[in-house]
DNA sequence: AGGCGTATGCTCGCATACGAGTAATCGTGT
DNA sequence: ACACGATTACTCGTATGCGAGCATACGCCT
């Protein structure tokens, strides 16, 4: 699985999703795919519009059906989906509800090397992070409560999901916090002391090693 | 915040974690951050690593101390870490404990075109999904668990982490999941006619285009 | 009737990213 | 004592990705 995608670029798969349904211009695929919010959804980089477009082509996933010029000078391709568009599309759906990220959040970077900076930096860093937390989660609960009035379930779910990860975060940063803070987290005084003297206690040093799993 | 980083791969991140610990040349620093499983954590492409220690002194965060050579044939730059390395190294870690992602995962992005398929199919891929889930979290909590005899609490995080957010994801799934397979999700036989007639009701096309919030 | 802000629509160049390939050395079984 | 598989160590080319910039046109105010 995980297949390599011929255009890889999830902008490719908004396109496609909107292409399906009638065939457009570039740059209207670009206005329906932000009037639909679903760059709200995949971080969406506009400068990659063009080429995006430009290698669906290339790679038959759609293809020009005719141009048009209304008042407006240039004259502007229009693309439609291709079967083996219509079929990359449906594949790649497949694949992202089916299949669990193997990406790591940039968040377990940060973990991983939090050691490098002293317990009490981190610990304020971290009521930083909790904070913004928690002014998102009430900001897109209230944005969700709203939309539920005029939307659909189908097009809210992305929302929940979302919403739902954020509490999960901030419910375990939360949980952290609290030994950090109150001082129970194991360890926190070698680290602590690391810091002071700018070298790991002898009895921990070595020990970062980790063995080799099930890999 | 979220500012620019001269070298943005998170691989460059591993490098400066590891390089900040004592001088190496480039293949050590890749079995360091190997043995410490920081690859496991930010999903490291080992073709990037030349490019990015060369980045790296090329922007002055890391530089030359010397070359060695031993049995093995060819000549090995060692670096060392720069006060603008140690300073980018705080600086992003600061960043990436007290900001929350604005990246989406690829699941939302997943969600969010899951319409173009018939809900049948869907209800199948996502107890696909949650199979995978479960095994995940069965396994990766037996290896923390493993784990927890022998390092200290600090090098876990990561994993504790990971973990957490897994179940998170798990309960999610699940609980949609009950809904589609009761039949209790709302707007299923909308959805499913879609499929069947391939045109949208009347009452609900149109009805996708999202308000633009508080952006 | 002219000025200006904003939306439209697109181009370009540079910097990466990273897969795939290469070549030497080491370890170990026979 | 040598073959061969794994490990060490690195190079290169190609395909993107995407920021920044640019040009036109439209709506609206004055």
């Amino acid at each position: 699985m995980a297949r390599r995608r011929r255009v890889g670029n999830l902008l490719a798969l908004a396109v496609l999703s909107v292409v399906a349904e009638r065939p457009m211009h570039a740059y209207e695929m670009a206005s329906v795919i932000r009037a639909r919010g679903k760059d709200r959804d995949m971080a969406v980089k506009w400068g990659s519009l063009y080429t995006v477009v430009h290698n669906l082509d290339r790679h038959g996933l759609i293809e020009a059906a005719g141009s048009a010029r209304e008042g407006g000078r240039p004259e502007r391709t229009v693309y439609r989906i291709t079967g083996a568009g219509r079929a990359e599309l449906d594949d790649w759906t497949r694949e992202l509800l089916s299949e669990p990220e193997e990406e790591r959040p940039r968040f377990e970077a940060g973990l991983s090397v939090m050691g490098g900076l002293p317990p009490d930096e981190v610990t304020d860093l971290l009521r930083r992070r909790l904070d913004v937390l928690r002014r998102e989660i009430a900001a897109r609960r209230a944005e969700l409560e709203r939309d539920r009035a005029g939307l659909p379930r189908l097009f809210l779910l992305e929302s929940e999901y979302g919403l739902a990860m954020r509490e999960a975060e901030a419910e375990w940063t939360r949980s952290l916090l609290g030994e950090l803070a109150g001082g129970s987290f194991p360890g926190l005084d070698q680290w602590r002391e690391f810091h002071r003297t700018g070298r790991l206690p002898p009895d921990v040093a070595g020990l970062a090693e980790r063995r080799s799993v099930t890999d």
